[in-house]
DNA sequence: CCTTGAATCTGTAGCCACTACAGGTTCTAG
DNA sequence: CTAGAACCTGTAGTGGCTACAGATTCAAGG
């Protein structure tokens, strides 16, 4: 009952798994929390923001390691400029894998209009273009 | 100087990679070719054409075990239908990630958006939104 | 025929970001 | 005091490769 979060309590707090967690502490992302007479982990409000920090930012797609990169900057007083050139150059990336993706499905919607206009069930298309030299 | 190819060969026709060729044969998604004397792969067309296949159905963004589903599917004479139903059903997984990507890109520009009108290193508002509660 | 060096062989470990156990200990509510 | 939920550590697995290390085999040139 004092001022700090159970490792299950961090979790429903900021919908991390309890497993994720203890794994960010593992690879150095999350520091070490203090810890109960019986070794229990106990979490206090700056780890809450930062674990919140790590969760947004991976929502938004962020390599751990850009993660990493991120809390330095905001760590060291974030000059704004830096973080927005890892940012824009992270929504490069993103808009790229956005249209390789629209590429794909394009193909494939393709193939699978082909697929359509065979009766029954004859040789099909799709697999024969995968076949094909 | 026959009619087989050696690993290197198939490679260079395929576009697949020496080591991934071995390990598509580990998890048995080619078979075990033929051998020389000495104990070196040697694969025939129809290899050639499996690895193709192969290639051509992970550009398309198929998951190995849908293109075991699919080679099962070509080898057992493909009824159409059965390749369609399997390639929409793909198809709408890919779109569902364009439109997750096309959100995230949305937030991130957002962000990025805020970072241009702060003057020159004042407290980043990206970080700041990332440590918001 | 012999040598050189490129290609190939097997087996194992690493990558990312988790997730899932197993087998034990601690905490908390009744 | 006790039951059982929550926690602990450590290890192994996921997908789809990729990268070694250290040994062997192959093809071409002399």
């Amino acid at each position: 009952m004092g001022q700090w979060l159970s490792i299950g309590a961090l979790s429903r707090a900021t919908g991390v798994k309890v497993e994720t967690i203890r794994y960010y502490e593992r690879i150095g992302l999350m520091p070490a929390p203090l810890r109960s007479e019986g070794g229990h982990r106990q979490f206090r409000e700056a780890e809450l923001r930062r674990l919140r920090f790590i969760r947004r930012a991976r929502e938004l797609g962020f390599t751990l390691d850009e993660v990493r990169e991120l809390l330095k900057l905001a760590d060291g007083g974030a000059p704004c400029a830096e973080v927005e050139v890892m940012a824009r150059a992270h929504l490069t990336g993103v808009r790229e894998r956005i249209a390789d993706l629209q590429r794909l499905a394009e193909s494939l919607a393709h193939l699978t209009r082909r697929c359509e206009r065979v009766d029954t069930s004859a040789v099909c298309p799709l697999i024969d273009d995968l076949f094909g030299d």
